[in-house]
DNA sequence: TGACCGCCTGATGCATGCAACATACGATCG
DNA sequence: CGATCGTATGTTGCATGCATCAGGCGGTCA
């Protein structure tokens, strides 16, 4: 599970990490609103280095999608709009689906036990009402999901989708549907257990199903506790109808 | 089919084009080759700019796949590794596929009509025998159809993509099987038609299969004139066993 | 003759300074 | 009193200069 990538948002080491993945992380982990300004010579001051490696930092964020740079004017974060985020979703899921298909073709491989350990764990904590666990479990899951499909030009491209997502905001939230926890861990079995199968068609399809209902979940305001399934906004939300 | 987005490699007019486009471009048009070194300065000289700006925009194209910076030795155009290749074409398949279904859920927009246009004139010259017209027609397909997703990230990563895939040098060679073209240009009938007829699945389904049978054109090397999908290479070639 | 060691050249890495512009605020005029 | 214009400031955009280091080349020594 170990990358020796150089653009990873979550290096397993503190401080040896890259420039870029210090202001990435200051970011994505929600230590700045949306909207905020983020000038030049304050990060060259707090990071101790000059306005120059800054700007190229900067620059690359901005072709990352997570910062706006106007110019003349100043540098923002980024807020998605919600349409954008629903297009987000919608690449998340085929991509997923991707993962899901290509780990069922290649059969056994690490990635395959870490899913294993990690479904069987998610189900004692879902079960246990132990959300917090649960969560991580689920960015687990589908990490490792991806990262099985071994195909680094897909992990890359997942992970700078994750990151426009700011996907850490969102998944909490998915959870406080209650029920929707052991849902989503007895659909995390089922495509491990295709994927066991090798069963490249039925992986995918489970695995874009899943991602789709963890999806509506999310793009749903939580109004009530369980719901159906009705729409109540007339944006295009990727529907299946498939 | 206007982009106004700022990262885009075909800049609709000619000059006013961002440096990051016209080094881009460089690479991409196949101007330099593989491997040649990019001097920060010999760049910052033929675009008549100090070596700053480059350094921000080598910086993205590093971020982009498209070149390597080797710390305090030099900057050179990367090549692919045929592993990559093949990891891009299975990430070319789902793109173009989601593309397909988003354009059939969609229904009628300008650039359903623009893949009439395409389709049709792509069959008389297809038909004709004019190879590179019908490779200008092709290029036109796909792009029109990933634009027709009405997904803006999609369209993103699409780019990207193909940037990393250097396309423009793979394409030529795929209609130089005889037979191709015709097939190839059938395909695009039959999936205009699904998208047609609203019908996502289908269209997805048709979409990857297509992307699949010209990806093995392009991967598997010109031997024989019509080939039934034997394999010669070892190597995971992103089969379709589903 | 062959291997090793030190310099030398070219490149990048970064700090700094100046110019240009967008925005906000306050003074002035109708 | 309201609108407008000028200025003041903070920001980015870019050019330049120096430090640093990788890699190559030649000389030297065994």
């Amino acid at each position: 599970m170990q990358h020796t990538i150089g653009a990873m948002n979550t290096p397993p080491v503190g401080p040896p990490a890259t420039l870029l993945e210090r202001i990435r992380t200051k970011i994505t982990s929600g230590e700045l609103e949306p909207g905020n300004p983020l000038s030049e010579v304050s990060l060259a001051q707090e990071f101790d280095v000059s306005r120059t490696p800054i700007r190229e930092v900067l620059k690359q964020l901005q072709l990352e999608g997570l910062i706006e740079i106007r110019p003349k004017v100043g540098t923002f974060i980024r807020e998605p709009t919600r349409r954008e985020i629903v297009e987000l979703f919608q690449l998340k899921e085929v991509l997923e689906g991707l993962a899901a298909a290509l780990m069922a073709r290649r059969g056994s491989c690490p990635e395959l036990d870490q899913l294993e350990a990690i479904v069987s764990a998610s189900e004692v904590s879902s079960n246990a009402g132990d959300t917090d666990t649960y969560a991580a479990q689920v960015q687990d899951f589908h990490q490792t999901l991806v990262n099985g499909a071994d195909n680094t030009k897909l992990v890359e491209q997942y992970e700078r989708l994750m990151n426009q997502l700011a996907y850490f905001r969102l998944v909490r939230r998915t959870l406080e549907h209650p029920g929707r926890a052991v849902t989503s861990s007895a659909e995390h079995r089922h495509i491990l257990t295709v994927i066991k199968d090798k069963d490249p068609f039925e992986a995918e399809t489970a695995m874009r199903a899943h991602v789709f209902a963890s999806t509506q979940e999310l793009l749903v305001p939580r109004t009530r506790t369980t719901l159906s399934l009705e729409r109540e906004e007339p944006a295009d939300d990727g529907g299946h109808e498939d």
